[in-house]
DNA sequence: AAAGGTTTGGATAGCGCTATCCCAAATAGT
DNA sequence: ACTATTTGGGATAGCGCTATCCAAACCTTT
């Protein structure tokens, strides 16, 4: 006796071909009407839909990754899970691309360009269909390999007028000259840059912080305090001691990061130092708890979720082989001025 | 003219039939060798791997998904990426499963058992070979599916003697128990419990405040101060002002999580209310920041990290199909003393 | 109306790997 | 010494889908 269930193969998955055999059209006509890569007539469109809504077909994504050559899933590599930006910027991309289609694959480089290329590396194994990268500076290799990936690939964090790159972000530099003159517009002569981590981005906002001191006439390199060490609570605390024993005069310090922000208007009331009557505090990032400081932190707001959505948008456009308006998106900042200024 | 290139196949990639070819054997020799599926004469191995090593051969995920039905990632559930605890615990899954030769698909639910369903539903169309998730409770559908999928399962940060479940992590109702009994040795009659987010993790700690104050006979319902909405420093910040604005008796307040502590004691710097003397306040997970406060927090370290290593570790297992020694680790948790009790 | 181009559906042949069956050779059992 | 069992290599046949080529049907154009 032949049975009589729907399925024709042997793991009793529904496939393409029990579809076509339901919609009584052939498997390549059923795979084109469900992608919509060439044009099938409207009616058996409709008869497709109608099999595959009745015998509830699922598509298998290894059996496409095969046949075509590119997964399903996109590549996000960012340098720190444990920094709350990177998370709200992943949430806008993972939300984003999941209602596209695409499963996102997550890679923690620690800001280490060695990690990131081997990550690269065994992703590209996966043949993702695109590829997100966190900020424009990388190794030779690994821009190599994203080359020669084949498949589309967005840059996010940094905007950059850079032609044949894809890119999402704001101008760091721009964002920490802005909030420079902020602090000599409150009177500040003596402003410090402390940062930690000091990865691309970091020494953006160093590089405007230096440009607006240098057109007041006011730079000093003694006022830069960069630790390689990854940025914390704990750490800024510590810097804050440090610059404030060792260079009195300062009066206002501008941290690359609110983390780091954070820790040091604890330490100052720990220490019983005014803010921002004896020194004034300013952060970057606008993350959990600046709001909450005391007195509230002075920070710079940026559209990470934003960002991310942007990226993620403009990464779908591009995987479906359209074009987009504009490959470069400058998403801004907002400066945030609150009571440590 | 034949060309001379080691490999047969048009996209040109190197294919395990070419490393055949160059070792001299069948493909399915290659295959088993370096599977180590089936036992295979060490001579040939070494063939194999000395032609893998001289081509450069690398597995195609896809393909081998196809035929052998299982992927080669781990699909892992977890509710948030803001709450740093979970960051920690990915960080640790996450490094473990790439060493073992698998990647990370993460899925956040936001402790939504519908999104969860749905995320699950999805990852399991991609056949992964394993499956983590967060907690034990789910819903009824999310269960079946797991017990469907036919790969093995951890389950973190609960640990129950429930058998047929494996998981790894700690109990929280001893944890919350225990901390309770550290504000009632320093004296403390009226401690109130304040949590937010409420999923089952904090509802256990919950539980085990209920017990230490039953057990001491200071349980009083009003105590408990209950909010659903996200956890954060700025709503913790809040609720301190609540309940000692409407229960100015309590002399103690055991915050389900340390951002709610956080913006606690940042609220009462601001107030003027002197912890731990007028008021005791504790946290739980012992987060990034604790420790700096003013006072700094008394709080639970939870060994998130190392939650995340054995529990990966014991998912390498179990997808090995081998036994684990034994499915249910508790890996315990240390109580923090610090000023603010 | 014939020649040429343009759709649109289908047959065919893989994508690169593993499950499965088979068989020869080696080992064990009585 | 003979069968019974184990061991290890290979041939075969897919896994479920899509790229590619082909042919028939449908429009143009002159």
């Amino acid at each position: 006796m032949k049975s009589n269930t729907v399925h024709s193969r042997a793991t009793g998955r529904i496939t393409l071909a029990d579809v076509a055999h339901a919609a009584g059209v052939s498997p390549i006509t059923v795979s084109r009407a469900l992608r919509g890569e060439r044009a099938v007539d409207p009616e058996l469109v409709a008869r497709v839909q109608a099999a595959v809504a009745k015998l509830g077909y699922l598509p298998n994504p290894a059996a496409r990754a095969l046949a075509s050559g590119v997964g399903s899933h996109v590549a996000v590599l960012i340098p720190m899970l444990s920094n709350a930006l990177f998370v709200d910027l992943l949430e806008g991309i993972q939300r984003t691309l999941r209602q596209g289609g695409y499963q996102t694959l997550i890679g923690v480089t620690h800001y280490d360009p060695a990690e990131e290329e081997s990550l690269l590396r065994e992703q590209l194994l996966h043949r993702p269909a695109g590829l997100m990268v966190t900020g424009l500076e990388r190794s030779d290799a690994t821009r190599n390999l994203i080359a020669q990936a084949g498949v589309p690939c967005v840059h996010v964090m940094e905007a950059s007028g850079a032609h044949g790159v894809y890119c999402v972000g704001f101008s760091q530099m721009d964002a920490g000259e802005e909030l420079t003159h902020h602090l000599l517009s409150r009177g500040h002569k003596r402003i410090a840059f402390a940062a930690a981590q000091l990865d691309p981005r970091t020494l953006q906002r160093l590089e405007g912080w230096r440009k607006a001191l240098l057109s007041a006439g006011l730079y000093d390199t003694t006022l830069e305090w960069l630790n390689p060490a990854p940025s914390s609570i704990s750490l800024g605390a510590r810097m804050f001691e440090q610059i404030m024993g060792q260079q009195p005069a300062v009066d206002a310090i501008f941290f690359c990061n609110d983390d780091l922000a954070q820790g040091a208007l604890l330490a100052a009331l720990r220490l019983g130092i005014a803010v921002p009557q004896r020194v004034a505090i300013a952060g970057f990032n606008d993350l959990t708890g600046s709001d909450q400081m005391l007195p509230p932190l002075t920070t710079v707001r940026t559209p990470r979720a934003e960002i991310g959505i942007a990226a993620a948008t403009m990464l779908l456009s591009l995987m479906r082989g359209e074009d987009v308006a504009s490959p470069c998106v400058d998403l801004g900042y907002e400066l945030l001025v609150r009571g440590s200024t």
